[in-house]
DNA sequence: TCGTGTTGTAATCGAATGATTACCAAGCTG
DNA sequence: CAGCTTGGTAATCATTCGATTACAACACGA
C-alpha cells in the first residue's frame, strides 16, 4: 500500500543515530532553549521517535549536556584551526572568521547563549561555567592580553545576541540595523548575513 | 488561631499590586527564562495567588512583555541619568556605571538576555528586536560613533553573559576568573562582584 | 533456519502548568 | 447598615511533556 513512494528509513548504528540526533538537538535547543525544547521536537527534527531519543541519551538534561559538549568541541576545533602562526592581529582575525564560519552549524551560537543563561541550574550551570572558563583560559594561554581577550569575547557575545534576536532580516530593511552590522563585522558583514538564521526559519 | 503572628496582608490597589508583581516577574523571568518560569513562581515571589497574576496581566506572554517593557524603561531611565554634558569618554563611563548599577534591580540583565534569545518567538521576538534597535539608536543619536557604540554594547552583552552564568562566585576562587573580571571591569570590579547574583540565590 | 542481540516504535502514564470558574471578603458610599 | 464595586483566592480543567513499558522488525552468526 503506497509502499512505492515510501522512502523506507535506513537502519543505522546507534552511534550514527546518536550523532544525527545531536546535530538536531543543537539546532532545536538553539532555537527554543533548554526548557522550551521538547524531546519530541528533537525527535521529529532527527526523524526518529521520541522514546528513542530518550533511550539513546537517558534524559533531556543529559541530552542537553551532550549538545553543549559537542558545541564546545566544535568551537575549540575551530579555534585550533585559527591558532596557527602569525601576529596577534592575524590570529585574532582568523579566530573571528572561524567563529563566524560556525554559523553554518545551525543553532551552535544560540545553544551556547542558552547554556550561558542557565547559571542557576544545578547540573547545567557548572558545566556552562566550566565551558566559558575554558574559552577564556584558551585565549589567555594563546598569549592574548587580558584586555584583548576580553574584547574578543565580548564581540562573540554580541554576535550571539544578534543571531538570537534574528536581526539579520531587519538589517536588509532598517538602515540603522545595517549600520550596526557594518560596525560589528566591517570585513565579514556579507558572510554573517548570508549564514545567519532568519526569522521564518524554525531553526 | 495563631492569628497573633499572622501578618495579615494588606489590600492594595490593583496598580500597586501590578507593580509588585512586575518586580517579581523581572526577578523570576531573569533567573529561569520565559518558558522556564511558571505563573505560580511569580505569584509566590509576589506573595499572591497564581490566578490573580493571570487576571492582572491576561496571559503569561503579556506578563513577559510587560516585564520586558519595564526592563527597557529602567534601562533608558538609567541612560538618561548618564547622558548629561561631558566628553564622550565621560558619558560612556557614566553609562557603563549606570548599567552596572542596574544590577540592583534583580533579574534585569538576564531578562534582557532571555528576551534577546527569543528572536524566533512570533510575539516576543519583534518586541525584543525593537528594544535592541532602540538601544542602538539611542547610542548613535547621542553621538557615539558606530565603532564606539558597538564596543559599548558588546561590553554590555558580556556583562549580561557573566551574570547569567553566575560567574561571580567563581571569581573569588579561580584566579583566572578573577583575571576576567578585572579585564572586564577595571574600575568597577568590586561593585560588580558586590551586586552580582550568586549561585545559591534562587534569583 | 533458528535464535539472539540490536534498532526502533506505539501506547500510555503521571506530573506540571496556564487558564477558567465560582466564590469570598474588604471597604467605600449613600 | 445596605448594597455594590474591587481585591483576592480555592478548586478545577484540559493540555503538554518526559519518561516507561511492551512490543515489533531487522540483521547476523552458528
Amino acid at each position: 500500500m503506497a509502499s512505492g513512494t515510501m522512502t523506507s528509513k535506513k537502519r543505522l548504528s546507534s552511534d550514527e543515530r546518536r550523532a544525527l540526533i545531536l546535530t538536531a538537538a543543537i539546532a532545536v535547543f538553539g532555537a527554543k532553549g533548554y526548557v522550551g525544547t521538547t524531546t519530541d521536537d528533537i525527535a521529529r527534527a532527527a526523524d526518529v521517535s521520541q522514546p528513542y531519543v530518550v533511550r539513546l541519551f537517558g534524559t533531556k538534561e543529559q541530552l542537553f549536556l551532550a549538545a553543549l559538549d559537542e558545541t564546545l568541541r566544535l568551537l575549540f576545533e575551530a579555534f585550533e584551526r585559527a591558532a596557527g602562526p602569525g601576529l596577534d592581529d592575524e590570529i585574532e582575525a582568523r579566530m573571528g572568521h572561524e567563529y563566524i564560519g560556525l554559523l553554518s552549524v545551525r543553532g551552535l551560537h544560540q545553544t551556547l547563549s542558552h547554556a550561558f543563561l542557565l547559571g542557576s541550574h544545578p547540573v547545567i550551570g557548572p558545566r556552562a561555567r566550566d565551558g566559558f572558563a575554558r574559552v577564556w583560559a584558551y585565549l589567555r594561554d594563546l598569549g592574548f592580553p587580558a584586555e584583548r581577550a576580553q574584547a574578543f569575547l565580548a564581540q562573540g557575545m554580541m554576535l550571539n545576541t544578534m543571531i538570537g534576536l534574528r536581526l539579520a532580516d531587519a538589517a536588509e530593511v532598517d538602515p540603522r540595523i545595517a549600520d550596526l552590522f557594518g560596525a560589528c563585522f566591517p570585513t565579514e558583514k556579507a558572510t554573517v548575513l548570508a549564514l545567519a538564521p532568519r526569522v521564518d526559519e524554525p531553526w
